[in-house]
DNA sequence: GTAGGGTTAG
């Protein structure tokens, strides 16, 4: 018969040297991001603790983690299969009397083991065969615990894939836990999107989400460096009061700074009141968020406004950053007569400026051309001692690249040398981004060497701007070289630069390489984003595989991603290059299902689609939806409509668009200067 | 607080 009791240390395993996994056999860190209504969160059995020292798990682990890594397909995604395990009927005794070994050990141990193993990443493997090992022997009857402890644990390890790929595994319906684990998953992986879509999907399966979910998608949302989805917040919003869960102060103050971010100021205003309105007093840096966001619309009245309310209300004393905010205002509708007063009452008040308001004003003065008066501030601002740095100096050279004087950039580097301030990884990004931006690939390398004289490792970003430089000059080949560069120098790719090399590959028409830098891409465990997505539906579509680009959409939409107007556009305007204009219109059709807005981008598409199918009366018509919708033609609409115009070779109405543009211009003058002339118009 | 990737005509 054998042993119920655990073994005692077995002679093999004695022989056998210690296999790495005990040593990792640690207290898991305690999960900051686990909720309370998740396995992962219940207080976790130290793995020193008597109980478990009663029994011996080294010859488990030894067996776990060969035996996971003969079967290298499931070690290497570190996803069991369910199909992989052979029935016990043939599993070799030994295994049997292994398993045997275990029937004491009570449930909570268990669970404990494989959350250790589940915490580091070299053990993982060995806690994906636990799971189905347990399983396979019934040793341990509560496989959902088992699989969110597992996907809990790809989720916090950033494999979110296959927390993704295991849920799928795992036998039945997926329960609770599963949309607990998975949801929470998603949201540390940055994939709010994803999260949401997997809430509904819980409802529907009957299952009612709590508080701590939608908390933690919030904070997936905050948390991106990106301003959070506006879309992804509405219906995040409006999902939460469906539920009749009630939003406490700080949901709230989340959801006000979440919708300024999003740039969604009166979602923000409206929610503020409502907070008020409970007589909930939001706090100051909620208060800063929303003149933030105001500003940056460039609302400055209700900015104002909002600033002397709480000002008045004595509930936010305004310090620096309240005042920088609605300087930003000022600065971005390029009233510097404004800003400046904005400037000066902060100096009435006794509130010090910072390095952010020295550097909005600056902003203000290079926006304005006035690079003298930015100059002197510069100075002054060291007068206060305030240490101008390579931050300030970083937008100086971004205003300049912006407004395509890339000439500048050497002046700003000098004058930056004058005061003393040395120039950073940040401020020799925007530099090279500049230089490629204008075709300088010259300047772009020299800027890169120089950089790496300095002693500045470049960083992802950097390798990025130059391989992107590249391509967009067309030098795929150096573009190629340079990606080859960076990983050789250790710096890891990372979705943009996938997104990057992608783009390039598709221009090029090189679809197994394509195909095999997407591979890469999974195997390093990196997700594809909405720009991925967009890539490929516009390099598949520029070159008439719709059918993939097609298929790249609904792959976008099945793993839960928004599809963004670019990516309509860029699927209408393939069309319509090809003057496949039913296709594009239906295109069109399913965008507007979406809930995407039409934009004067997708609609000059649609312009070019008719125009390439000789359908001017259709072409004109997308004009008479323009105007009936608020949205102003441009020069792209007046130009695309010549086009067609040309096509169907209606020549003596070609002038027609021109006059149409000079009306919409109020250029009276120059229509009946166009009338008087007709003989101008071929 | 800053920087990099995906869309329209010629």
């Amino acid at each position: 018969m054998l042993p119920v009791s655990p073994p005692p240390p077995s002679a093999a395993s004695r022989f056998l040297s210690p296999p790495p996994a005990l040593s990792l056999c640690r207290l898991s860190p305690p999960s900051k991001t686990a909720t309370s209504t998740t396995a992962a969160s219940t207080a976790p059995t130290p793995l020193t603790s008597l109980e478990f020292r009663r029994y011996d798990f080294a010859p488990l682990l030894e067996f776990l983690s060969s035996s996971s890594s003969s079967s290298s397909a499931s070690a290497a995604s570190a996803v069991p299969t369910a199909d992989a395990a052979p029935p016990p009927a043939q599993l070799d005794p030994a295994e049997l009397r292994l398993a045997e070994s275990y029937r004491a050990v009570p449930a909570h141990l268990w669970h404990a083991l494989l959350k250790s193993l589940a915490s580091s990443p070299s053990t993982l493997p060995s806690a994906a065969a636990l799971v189905p090992w347990l399983e396979r022997h019934r040793l341990c009857f509560s496989s959902d615990l088992l699989y969110s402890i597992l996907i809990h644990a790809l989720g916090r390890s950033r494999r979110l894939h296959h927390a993704l790929l295991l849920s799928t595994s795992a036998p039945g319906p997926p329960s609770a836990l599963t949309f607990n684990a998975l949801i929470s998953a998603s949201a540390i992986n940055g994939r709010p999107g994803q999260a949401l879509h997997l809430l509904s999907l819980m409802r529907r399966h009957g299952f009612l989400s709590d508080h701590p979910n939608y908390t933690l998608v919030l904070q997936s949302l905050l948390r991106s460096p990106d301003p959070p989805d506006p879309f992804l917040l509405t219906r995040l919003h409006s999902d939460l009061l469906s539920q009749r869960l009630e939003l406490d102060a700080r949901l709230i103050s989340d959801f006000v700074v979440a919708f300024s971010r999003a740039g969604e100021p009166d979602h923000a205003l409206s929610l503020l009141a409502a907070a008020q309105a409970q007589g909930l007093t939001p706090k100051t840096s909620t208060v800063v968020a929303l003149l933030s966001a105001l500003g940056a619309a460039g609302r400055v009245a209700e900015a104002e406004a909002l600033f002397l309310e709480f000002h008045a209300a004595a509930e936010l004393q305004p310090r620096t950053r309240a005042y920088n905010a609605l300087l930003k205002g000022y600065v971005k509708i390029g009233a510097l007569k404004d800003a400046e007063l904005v400037f000066e009452e902060m100096e009435r008040c006794s509130v010090s400026p910072d390095e952010g308001t020295y550097s909005l004003l600056i902003d203000a003065y290079t926006n304005a051309g006035r690079w003298e008066s930015a100059r002197i501030l510069i100075k002054e601002m060291e007068m206060n001692g305030v240490q101008p740095n390579s931050y300030v100096f970083s937008r100086i050279l971004a205003s300049f690249r912006d407004k395509g004087e890339w000439q500048k950039s050497f002046a700003v580097l000098r004058e930056m040398r004058n005061n003393g301030v040395r120039p950073d990884r940040h401020f020799y990004n925007v530099m090279i981004d500049g230089f490629g931006k204008y075709n300088c690939l010259h300047h772009a390398m020299d800027a890169f060497e120089r950089m790496r004289s300095d002693g500045i490792e470049p960083d992802a970003i950097t390798w990025n701007t130059l391989i992107d430089s590249h391509c967009k000059a067309g030098r795929h080949d150096k573009a190629m070289e340079l990606f080859q560069e960076m990983q050789e120098s250790g710096c890891m790719p990372c979705t943009t630069t996938y997104n990057i090399v992608i783009n390039s590959l598709g221009q090029q028409e090189r679809w197994e390489e394509l195909k095999e830098m997407l591979e890469r891409m999974k195997a390093q465990g990196l997700l594809l984003n909405v720009v991925t997505y967009t890539t490929l539906v516009d390099v598949y579509g520029k070159s008439g595989r719709f059918k993939d680009a097609i298929e790249c959409l609904e792959a976008m939409k099945a793993g839960g991603l928004k599809p963004s107007p670019t990516m309509y556009h860029a699927l209408v305007n393939a069309y319509a290059q090809r003057g496949l204009s039913e296709q594009a219109i239906n295109a069109f059709r399913v965008m507007r299902a979406d809930g995407i807005k039409p934009s004067i981008i997708v609609l000059n598409s649609l312009i070019n689609a008719f125009g390439e199918d000789q359908r001017d009366t259709e072409a004109f018509s997308v004009l008479q939806f323009m105007k009936e919708n608020d949205l102003k033609p441009d020069v792209v609409t007046y130009t695309t409509l010549m086009k067609t115009l040309i096509r169907v070779e209606k020549f003596e109405k070609v002038m027609t668009p021109v006059l149409l543009f000079l009306f919409d211009k109020q250029m009276y003058l120059f229509c009946s200067f166009a009338v008087a002339f007709p003989n101008l118009s071929i």
